[in-house]
DNA sequence: GGATTTTTGTGAGCTATATCACATTCAGAT
DNA sequence: ATCTGAATGTGATATAGCTCACAAAAATCC
């Protein structure tokens, strides 16, 4: 949880930090935090996945010149809310923690950013202060790019700029959904039952009459994705063990009454 | 409240729909529901203080040929969540109310739209369902634009792309801070005490040691704007009123005391 | 200028959930 | 294995704020 200098975290070799120094192709590539890195977007495998990676050859040379590919290792703090945006996060390995905080030290987590997202965007574009903590949970590999030298790719190729509307969108969309659970829920259990069901339909398993989740979050992290008390999420889930709703094997879940979830979700 | 068909309240006199038909300038401009329409994007003199708008001559002329210039009555419906986006709507004149709404009719107001800000925007850009319902408060004048025709616009006007980027930023930064007061208020008077204070920020009453709020929302909207019944804002008001820290004449509010509804607003 | 309709004010229960205070279990390190 | 810290499970208590049910006041309409 202690902020994590990323500047000294880069996998590169001269011992330039991310964001500042001169730019330089080519160096050695290591595998710290136990990383296989993408070294370049170029011959990036999942690229096509990507919303924003997905770019057309020239913007793709272009953007390979001014990115610094760097790595994290896990409770590594990408950026801090209030922090003036020095650039845009590109994940493409990992997952991130992104979250709100009161003055108080109560927090509210907004979303496990997974890979293809890009962190720190808003922020960047408008020059306001980042919006939102990021806090890395896994060893992470991401693509750094100063605030400056993106501006300056994205006036220069339209085709970059407009993913970037697109990638805004998706997160604008996001806060919507976020605001919605948050303003218009009756009680925690149904933001329990929104939170399990999307879940399971991020991982392809919603389709199947019983999925599985795999519970990678703690109570504690749980509650504060739903904005409750950790004890209120245990019980919850005691709850929905005892009336048969979920069932739980080590760190998985298995959903064995969607239906009642799915109640439960909307009238809540 | 009932929807007001958008299609037939443009002022285009060849009885055309906005977004349907073909396009025609140099049409009568009428003024409904006592409005003063501004006629030409190239010619509005507000231009330059709206983000969205201060596009370049080239862009702007191009945007001229695809927008349809229309005007809404109070109440009016622009577009409601969950309807596929048919395009976006940019406020010239006039406030709008945006708002998501629960199965059970539970409404929360995520904010009001002043003259300058494009509606549907991020709706448009990822051809998601509009995530949000837009209502006239006030007589209107928007410009729409349909979809196909924006997003070509886009693809051609990189200027104008970076401006939508911008517009999404801003839009992102609102929804953080209404998930930050959902999310991480301890109490409602901490909400309320917040929203006075956005407000106050907001025309330039702020600097002022005793800023004046014109108050144009009910208790029942200012309850959906912080998430409480509206039994609760009327008793949190009295209590602001008898512990001198607002006063009211009429429709205007006086803060008394800004350090203490900033104290509530922090350490609610 | 009355007559609705909308908005505001106020009282009285009820309940979900925060909070505190522990016990228990689990997981990782030595 | 043993220790240690983190993560869960569970009870008891307090309370903010929701809901219902009206009354008063203000605004809007003929």
């Amino acid at each position: 949880m202690a902020e994590w200098q990323p500047d000294t975290g880069g996998v590169r070799q001269d011992g330039a930090a991310p964001g500042s120094g001169p730019h330089h192709r080519g160096w050695l590539v290591l595998s710290p935090y136990g990383l296989d890195i993408i070294e370049s977007c170029l011959t990036c495998k999942m690229r096509a996945d990507r919303i924003f990676c997905d770019l057309n050859t020239a913007a793709l040379q272009a953007f390979e010149t001014i990115k610094y590919a760097t790595a994290y290792p896990k409770g590594a703090v990408l950026f801090v809310e209030g922090q003036a945006p020095r650039g845009i996060f590109v994940l493409c390995k990992g997952r991130v923690k992104l979250s709100i905080c009161a003055t108080d030290g109560k927090t509210l987590i907004l979303k496990i950013a997974e890979p293809g997202e890009v962190l720190g965007l808003s922020a960047t574009v408008s020059g306001k202060p980042y919006e939102l903590t990021a806090e890395t949970i896994d060893p992470c590999q991401v693509n750094f790019v100063k605030r400056e030298d993106f501006l300056r790719f994205l006036k220069e190729n339209s085709d970059a700029c407009f993913k970037v509307a697109e990638q805004l969108s998706d997160k604008y969309n996001n806060a919507c959904h976020e605001v919605r659970s948050l303003g218009l829920s009756h009680s925690a259990g149904e933001k329990l039952a929104k939170l399990l069901l999307e879940w399971s339909s991020r991982n392809g398993e919603s389709q199947k009459a019983e999925p599985r989740i795999k519970l990678a979050l703690t109570h504690e992290e749980i509650a504060q994705m739903i904005g409750t008390s950790r004890e209120t999420v245990t019980r919850l889930f005691a709850d929905l063990k005892k009336r048969q709703i979920v069932q739980s094997k080590g760190s998985t879940l298995l959903i064995r009454n969607k239906a009642a979830l799915k109640t439960l979700a909307t009238n809540g």
